[in-house]
DNA sequence: GCGATACATGCACACTTGTTCATGTATTCG
DNA sequence: CGAATACATGAACAAGTGTGCATGTATCGC
């Protein structure tokens, strides 16, 4: 799980996942996208590929990438949340006493 | 955003937040649950804290550490999610076809 | 078949980062 | 006050990691 997070945390990586966030997105397009190499985007491409964040498919001779599942769509979005609304509800679960 | 995953995705420091999520720790519970070191666990409260991911409450002469926020709490529970169902609910916004 | 395009991989290196040891600061009790 | 407890911080080092370069592999058009 730390893994996933970690895989998350390098800027580049998480800005591939972002462009894949609204659909299938070839190799090359990402690596324009996010402005790194192919060669670096292709090696980050293996390791979100390896822990199954993302899922290659074949479209002719390019090879398109997806989020291989919501749950990663729906951590990123929370994680959006948390950025740009930091303390929308501070508190959901029970706490009833504060100063 | 990328440094908030980052920072999650230390074991330790995922250890740490994972002891905050059921309320306010003292550092002494955090260091002893996550099996580190005091001056570890202190290092890496600091950089949670700095992120705002953890807020520090004292309390007597102990300093308890709560989630600052609520969505941390939300991220960190879907990422379960994901460990544990990967392919629970694949798909989410509209993909019909599939083998 | 051959060349070209699109992607993957191996290696090497610079740099970041987690950890430990030692020391510093704050709070409580006598 | 001083001693003790609980936590924070600084320096230094080993180990991990992102990146570039060169090269390898697969697919399409000729």
């Amino acid at each position: 799980m730390a893994e996933l997070f970690s895989l998350l945390g390098d800027p580049n990586r998480l800005r591939i996942v972002l462009a894949c966030l609204d659909g299938p997105r070839s190799v090359g397009e990402i690596a324009e996208e996010v402005g790194a190499s192919q060669s670096l985007t292709s090696h980050h491409l293996r390791l979100l590929r390896t822990a199954r964040l993302l899922r290659p498919e074949r479209a002719g001779r390019s090879v398109r990438y997806v989020l291989d599942d919501d749950h990663v769509r729906d951590v990123i979005r929370t994680m959006v949340s948390h950025v740009c609304d930091p303390h929308e509800h501070r508190d959901g679960e029970a706490r009833p006493d504060h100063p």
